[in-house]
DNA sequence: GTCAACAATAATTTCGAGATTTTTTATATA
DNA sequence: TATATAAAAAATCTCGAAATTATTGTTGAC
């Protein structure tokens, strides 16, 4: 953990603010990571909190972050002299985070040749909607097969929390983005939190990792109205029920669904480098 | 790519010798990892040749093998210092290497106390040999279906070379082991190899390497007399017959009888800290 | 004008020392 | 004896410089 003799004695230039929490014993570590960034005039995201055990977790994360809005852009290369400026941490810290990201496929390396954000396409993403339907239906059959009273309360919080964010994301404006993203990642992985198989929960979280990815791009832009909480009714009501076949299809159409958005999103906004 | 200059000047206590074979750009790296390595009297494997284009990348082979086969016992810490003297490389490359092994579930780390080989048990191999197969007969369908006049080459051949492995390792010593792995490794993966879904590879690739470290286990106790060869004929003639179902069968089959064997020798052999 | 060899530049990779944290040991107190 | 606190030891984590490799630019020969 991380305490104020280490914060004092080196302060990155990533950090906004610290604060001390009463409540529990982490610090928390506000990234502003827009600072240093080379974006446009575009809005400024609000700081993303992040308790780090450690300097290395501290970059995996906020490198992560910016991946993952597209601060760093797909095929871009990960010069480390640039990210020593925009994320102010030591080449080794830098090369160990990135490492855990090549794990995680979100960036490839190559020998001597250094790091780039991992690219994306439109066949990449119709092979990774495909495989993750694949995996996320078998795990939800086996989570509702085996889901207890634990499990249901899970799922009835993770929907209502889901729900209240949703509400607010289609009337007011985008400052919620990673709030939703981290409700939604919540209530999906509630739906298959029953299933009893280690390894298909890894596997999972790999491919929905990759599809956040693409899913914030099209957020951003989003083109094609849709009604995305009736989607996460309906696979909440077929779960609840208990009804495996139902829920299967439903879960099954949602992510078809995001495939097809998404698919339009970046056919139209894609050009032949990026 | 190293070269000689970068080997001379720093020949770390690993190498055993280096070559440069003519007919390739390669420089082997022969790595004995006996030498500074506190094993037993047990006898000692022979060097296993690396093509290494980093020293983090030859950290990482030489670590990945000696958990593989067992000379880093399962739960075992890792410490830096024993890392050091053991294979001779500094801390940073050390700990690249460890971070690229924890991206394959190989290594386990917990942030300020360092890292530990990953453990196994019984119920790990069930769940890991259920996964496996869930992936494996998916992929194998996909590419039975895909399957062009290459594929059955590449299947045809990797057949052969099997094979010919199989016949030495049941007659001679176990100096083949390291060799009939590859070649199994290429057999099962050349069966798969028209699966048109790079995500599907993606997985499969770790879950397999996964099962390889159960499988040595096994293999270096050999209690039940099974004909590995039979079953491996038997998928190559279903599969190059296009006959799905009963390739999915068979290495089903297949699969689930590894299982069985390994659980035997698991549970006969493993001690509760190991 | 094209190509190869060579020099200059820029990037990645590696190491070891120092900073920080965890673990162990010692000491005091109830 | 058990518990809590403090000092000592051992381990991890981080940084920046040095070594190595890749890339770019230049020159000269054909």
């Amino acid at each position: 953990m991380l305490r104020f003799t280490r914060l004092t004695a080196q302060i990155p230039a990533f950090l906004a603010r610290v604060e001390k929490h009463s409540e529990d014993d982490w610090i928390w570590i506000f990234m502003d990571t827009n600072a240093a960034a080379n974006v446009t005039a575009a809005a400024l995201a609000p700081p993303k909190p992040v308790a780090a055990r450690s300097l290395v977790e501290a970059a995996h994360e906020a490198i992560r972050h910016e991946i993952l809005t597209g601060g760093l852009a797909p095929g871009e290369k990960l010069r480390f002299e640039m990210l020593r400026k925009r994320f102010g941490f030591g080449a080794s810290t830098l090369r160990e985070a990135l490492t855990r990201l090549v794990g995680e496929a979100l960036v490839t390396s190559e020998e001597q040749k250094g790091f780039r954000v991992a690219p994306v396409s439109l066949e990449d993403l119709a092979d990774l909607t495909r495989t993750r339907k694949f995996i996320e239906l078998e795990a939800l059959r086996e989570s509702i097969l085996n889901g207890d009273d634990a499990w249901e309360g899970r799922l009835v919080s993770a929907f209502h929390r889901l729900s209240k964010v949703e509400a607010k994301l289609s009337s007011g404006p985008e400052l919620q983005q990673d709030e939703f993203e981290r409700r939604n990642n919540e209530f999906h992985h509630a739906l298959i939190s029953a299933c009893p198989s280690r390894w298909l929960h890894h596997l999972h979280g790999i491919l929905y990792q990759q599809s956040e990815r693409y899913r914030r791009i099209s957020l951003v832009n989003r083109v094609v109205p849709r009604d995305v909480h009736a989607e996460h009714k309906a696979m909440f009501d077929a779960a609840l029920a208990r009804n495996v076949e139902l829920a299967c299809q439903v879960a099954g159409e949602h992510i078809e669904r995001t495939l097809a958005v998404m698919g339009k999103v970046l056919n139209a906004g894609m050009r032949p480098g990026g």
